[in-house]
DNA sequence: TCACCAGTTAACCGAACGGTCAAATAATTC
DNA sequence: GAATTATTTGACCGTTCGGTTAACTGGTGA
């Protein structure tokens, strides 16, 4: 049934590169079709306005990036380890655009979350549930380390609405100050947070 | 020396407003114009450009709220007061703009920052300068809670930086669930990040 | 092989964008 | 009251915005 083509892909990838090192507004759908080599027409073949491929960028973004955060937050990883694997891989990849882009660029989620939280709904709905997915994970991790007796928290999802606020904060204020440096504070405040056991080095 | 004009006033009013409710992006200089029953003439006879009304909106902003600033945070109080007072009135402003509104809109420096922190190297570093303002605060008052033995923490400025960030977070958070009940945790979170002593209620 | 149809192309749309300007106006100073 | 000058006015500029359209192309399935 007719041809064949990967111009939806390369839209959902220019769409989350240049809307993530810039912002939603800072970025025009012939800003997007350009870096995607791809014509308007095209464009609006594939989704039916520009917020519509923002949702679907995201909702991509995650699904390339699923499996490893599977990995990470595996029931098989200590659940203390499964935080600071986190933290750490955070920390390496803002620190890794940092050097490519030159700005600390920030959650993509959050990012336009906060942008158009006022002005969109559809888009706000979807930052939501995309933190509420990452957010699950930082739940489960946490409700593991109170059965294991290795945090003092007396409430786990209290606890994780906490932590996952906090990751937030530190990446706002690291991509504010664009100094990634900043996230090297992101374990410790973590563990702080969570009343963790202090383990010897 | 020719004629006054209270034009310049009405525009950083409208302009914090606007751009506080919606988004840097999401507001024109006509829609600040309007606002603020102004011709765009005047505008550009006031300002050199609409990234500087920002700044100067945000200026503006501060110098309004810093004697409120200056009183909750006064050396006079006791060093826990001032940050449960601070986050008591976070909450009651965001709870009130949400009623006005219809929305959690967050930290107003925050928020364009966030946005333009990539893209306009002027607005970044004055909201890196604002909320260093307020981190100034804060840390004055972990430092003065750390010398009274009130809180356990070893570096004052590190957890400083801690709270702020965490504070940021929060906002973030509750603007993208559109919830003010989550600020209630603004407060415990912040305890709980200085381990604070606890009080009997 | 050929009909079908997903995908491509590029010109086009009206509205909105940030910003400019020269002339008109009114308040202040002397 | 005249000279000065900060402010106001509203038309105007070129560009860019998100989005539309209709004709065209070429791979696929029958």
């Amino acid at each position: 049934m007719g041809r064949t083509s990967d111009a939806r892909e390369k839209l959902l990838a220019a769409a989350l590169d240049l809307i993530w090192t810039s912002s939603y507004g800072g970025v025009s759908v012939d800003d997007i079709c350009v870096r995607a080599g791809v014509n308007k027409g095209s464009f609006y073949h594939f989704f039916p306005s520009k917020s519509d491929l923002a949702v679907a960028a995201y909702e991509a973004h995650w699904q390339e990036k699923r499996p490893a955060m599977d990995a990470v937050f595996s029931s098989q990883n200590p659940p203390l380890d499964r935080l600071i694997d986190w933290c750490r891989r955070i920390q390496e990849g803002q620190t890794e655009m940092h050097a490519q882009y030159g700005f600390v660029v920030g959650c993509p989620y959050a990012n336009v979350g906060s942008e158009l939280a006022t002005q969109d709904p559809k888009i706000r709905a979807k930052t939501q549930e995309m933190l509420d997915r990452g957010f699950r994970y930082i739940e489960a991790a946490i409700a593991d380390a109170q059965r294991q007796g290795l945090i003092d928290v007396a409430d786990a999802t209290a606890a994780a609405k906490q932590v996952s606020s906090c990751v937030l904060g530190l990446l706002i204020q690291a991509k504010i100050e664009n100094d990634p440096g900043l996230l090297s504070e992101l374990e410790p405040t973590m563990m702080r947070l969570l009343g963790a056991k202090m383990v010897p080095a």
